[in-house]
RNA sequence: GGAGAGAUGGCAGAGUGGUCGAAUGCGGUGGUCUUGAAAACCAUUGUACCGAAAGGUACCGGGGGUUCGAAUCCCUCUCUCUCCGCCA
C-alpha cells in the first residue's frame, strides 16, 4: 500500500510509474488527495471541539467537588449539545479514512525506475543464460511420461484422492522431493537465513497484508467456516511473524527460509501448461523473505538474486535470469526477477523463481517499521523462491534421462541416499 | 464442545467513574561519579494524526453502548489461562 504522504508529495512521479505497470492512476490519486485534505479539515475542527468537551468536562467535575451543582447542571447542558457534534465529527473522519484506505489498497506498487517497460512477458528482459543445455536422444520423454516409466508419481491416484493438480510421489519420487526440501533448506541456513515452519493456514490480516487479499483472493483456497485462507506460498505467514512491529535498524536485515506446501487454485488455467507438474494446485515450496533497511535493499536483492543462481548451479540445471517488464509485475512488486528452468523434455523454460523487492508496500500494510537512532520508517520487505519443488523436480527428471534411469544431481546423494533413479 | 478467570506501556505490575497517557519496579537511552567498569545518584524513555512551533487530539485486546466525563460500568467479538469432555 502507498501512503497518502508520499502520495502527495511526489504525485506526478507515482502516476507516471504506475503508467508502467498499465494502471492508470490520475482519478484515483486526485481523489485520494482531495479527500484527505477534507480528512485534515474534519480533525481540525473535531480536535478543537474535544479540546473543549476535555475542559468543560473537568470543570463539570470541579462544580461537583466543590457542591456547586447549579453551576454543573449549566454545564452539563452545554456538553449535552457539544457532544452531538462531537459525534457526528467523529463519523465523518471516519468515513473519510475509510474511504482513503478503500482508494489506497487499489493502487498498486509503483515500478522501480529500472522495470523494462511492456505488457507482457514477451517484453520481459532476459539477463543471462547459465549452464549447458543438454543434448537428448530423439526417444527423449516429458517429465510425466518418465514419472509413470520409473513408478514415481502417480497422476491418476491424485485425481482419484484429491482432484486435478494433487500428484501424489512416491517411492523414489517422494524421497527426492525430500531431499530436495531438505537440500533447499541447508543451502539457506547456511547463508544465513533462518529456518522457521509457519502456519499454513492464515487469516484475513496477514492475507491482506502481504497484498494476497483482496486483490488475489480468488486465488487462494479459503475455509469459510473459520474464515482462513490456505497460504498460496510461505511469503504470507513468514512475513506476517513481524506485523506490527518495530525492528531496531541493527538486527537489520532479518533473513528467513521457510519450507512450506503452497495451495492455488489457478482459476482460469488449462490445457498444456497445466500438464504435469507444471501447475499444479499443491506444490512443495521453500521460501526466502528478507526485511531490509529501504537504503540497502536493492543490494539486499542482488545478494538473493546470486544466492538463487548458486543454488541451481548446484543442481546443475541450464537456467535463465529474466528481468519482468512493467507489465508482467505482481501487483505488490517494485522490481522482480524470474529465474527459469530448462525443461529439454518439453523443450521450454519453466519458472522456478520468482525473487521481488516489493520496497514499502506491503510493510505499510503490515506495519512493520524499523528505528534507527530516534527516527522510525517503513522496512523494505523482500521474497523469493528458493526454489519451487515441481518444475525443479521436472527439469531433473527430463534433462537426466539416460538410457538406463534418470541421474541424480551429485549435491543431492547425501539427501536421497541413491545416484539414479531407474 | 461445556464451565470459570483474565487481556493495562519493551517486560512485570498498580489503578474499579473525574485533574490518568496512566503509580511502582525492571529494562533502554543520556549524564554525574570513576583510571576504566560496576554500584549509586539525576534526567529521560509508547504510537498515530493535526500543527512552522508552542501545543492539541486519539489510543489501556477489537468493535459498540451508558455518562457532562470511562483503563474503570454494560453489551459483543477475538485471544490467553484453569477445570471438565473429546482426541493425533
Amino acid at each position: 500500500m502507498l501512503r497518502t504522504s508520499i502520495i502527495k508529495e511526489n504525485t506526478p512521479e507515482i502516476i507516471s510509474s504506475l503508467k508502467k505497470k498499465n494502471f492508470d492512476g490520475q482519478k484515483i490519486i486526485k481523489k485520494i488527495i482531495e479527500t484527505d485534505n477534507i480528512r485534515i479539515k474534519i480533525q481540525k475542527e473535531l480536535n478543537s471541539l474535544q479540546n473543549h468537551m476535555n475542559s468543560l468536562s473537568k470543570e463539570i467535575g470541579i462544580c461537583f467537588a466543590k457542591n456547586n451543582k447549579e453551576k454543573a447542571e449549566k454545564l452539563k447542558s452545554e456538553s449535552g449539545k457539544l457532544k452531538i457534534l462531537i459525534q457526528t465529527k467523529n463519523d465523518e473522519q471516519k468515513i473519510a479514512i475509510k474511504k482513503i484506505n478503500q482508494l489506497l489498497i487499489q493502487i498498486p506498487n509503483i515500478a522501480n525506475k529500472n522495470v523494462p517497460i511492456g505488457n507482457t512477458e514477451k517484453e520481459n528482459e532476459i539477463i543471462k543464460n547459465f549452464g549447458t543445455i543438454p543434448k537428448l536422444e530423439k526417444s527423449k520423454l516429458p517429465h510425466w511420461e518418465l514419472a509413470k516409466k520409473y513408478d514415481i508419481i502417480d497422476f491418476e491416484k491424485g485425481n482419484i484422492i484429491t482432484g486435478a493438480g494433487f500428484p501424489l510421489y512416491k517411492n523414489k519420487g517422494a524421497k527426492l522431493q525430500r531431499s530436495l526440501i531438505n537440500f533447499f533448506l541447508d543451502f539457506n541456513i547456511s547463508n544465513g537465513y533462518t529456518e522457521y515452519l509457519p502456519p499454513q493456514l492464515v487469516n484475513e490480516a496477514s492475507a491482506f497484508g502481504t497484498g494476497n487479499f483482496p486483490d488475489k483472493e480468488g486465488q487462494m483456497y479459503h475455509i469459510e467456516k473459520d474464515d482462513l485462507y490456505l497460504i498460496p506460498t510461505a511469503e504470507v505467514p513468514l512475513t506476517n511473524i513481524f506485523r506490527n512491529e518495530i525492528i531496531n535498524s541493527v538486527n537489520l536485515p532479518i533473513k528467513l527460509t521457510a519450507y512450506t506446501p503452497c495451495f492455488r487454485r489457478e482459476a482460469g488455467s488449462y490445457g498444456k501448461n497445466v500438464r504435469g507438474l507444471n501447475r499444479l494446485h499443491q506444490f512443495d515450496k521453500v521460501e526466502i523473505v528478507q526485511l531490509a533497511h529501504p537504503e540497502k535493499s536493492y543490494s539486499n536483492l542482488k545478494e538473493m538474486v546470486k544466492h538463487i543462481s548458486n543454488l541451481l548451479e548446484e543442481l546443475k540445471l541450464p537456467f535463465r535470469l529474466v528481468k519482468l517488464c512493467g507489465g508482467d509485475l505482481s501487483f505488490s512488486s517494485a522490481l522482480t526477477y524470474d529465474f527459469e528452468v530448462f525443461s529439454a523434455g518439453q523443450n521450454k523454460w519453466l519458472e522456478v523463481s520468482s525473487v521481488s523487492n516489493f520496497e514499502s508496500f506491503q510493510a505499510t500494510r503490515t506495519n512493520i517499521k524499523f528505528r534507527e537512532d530516534s527516527n522510525l520508517n517503513f522496512c523494505h520487505t523482500l521474497n523469493g523462491s528458493a526454489l519451487a519443488l515441481p518444475r525443479i523436480m521436472a527439469a531433473i527428471l527430463e534433462n537426466n534421462q539416460t538410457e538406463s534411469g534418470i541421474k541424480i544431481p551429485e549435491s543431492l546423494y547425501k539427501y536421497t541416499g541413491f545416484k539414479m533413479i531407474s
